[in-house]
DNA sequence: GACGAATATATGCAAAATGCATAGAGTCAT
DNA sequence: ATGACTCTATGCATTTTGCATATATTCGTC
């Protein structure tokens, strides 16, 4: 919907409810979650934060709602289930290829430890 | 283990604004210059947003003002030198271990094309 | 030497984003 | 049945941003 154009870095925390959405749709409080499992609580989003920035993310249109996964049937009928657009998925892997590049230049300032390929 | 001081991920200007200093020292213009030429113009960071941000790092001590490098004694006076602080130093390597960390969960989840390292 | 473009630092202000608290209701275990 | 946890959401003061503007110097060129 919004026209904004630039491919600007995303904000870390808004990369981290794309990627907890990547695998497959999530509710939102179930993106809290997996973000706090998968990141080992590194990343705190407060509620307050996670439901206005999916809120965001459904004006650009790289979420959208979607119904209640089969494996989820069944469950607290609360939930609002969201799932990526062609075009959030699109956005994911534009930044991680960003953030790979990112890694590429620490490596060229030796801020990083050669790994072994 | 103690517990590491959880250390929230970085804008992404704030990473590039540190590493444009971990070469050496730069002023405050040189820095939005070098960011411009290393990312092919895809950050935009305005002259209001730089000197502000600059001042924001002061205050959290990852870099302080310095001398005018001795291979760039007798340019433009108006210049203010910054230089990274060990604990900037340190912020920055810590990113780009997180960066890192960011990368290898986008490879897992496909994100990435498979290519060497 | 006049001129504009680029260099260099910085502030003002409205708009957006954030942190933190709170609301309100349903679910679950002890 | 009590409290902890789940789940979505709003309120509000503070912080940060985007954009414009201020001010002055340096540099090339006409």
């Amino acid at each position: 919907m919004t026209d904004r154009p630039r491919q600007q870095p995303l904000k870390p925390d808004i990369l981290w409810i794309l990627l907890a959405l990547v695998e497959g749709p999530r509710h939102g409080y179930g993106i809290l979650v997996w973000i706090r499992e998968e990141s080992g609580d590194a990343i705190e989003i407060g509620t307050g934060q996670l439901y206005r920035k999916i809120k965001r993310l459904l004006d650009d249109d790289w979420i959208v709602e979607c119904e209640v996964p089969e494996d989820e049937a069944g469950g607290d009928e609360r939930r609002r289930y969201y799932r990526l657009t062609a075009a959030g998925r699109a956005r994911v892997e534009a930044e991680s290829r960003r953030l790979q590049q990112m890694v590429r230049l620490s490596r060229r300032f030796g801020l990083l430890v050669e790994e072994t390929p």
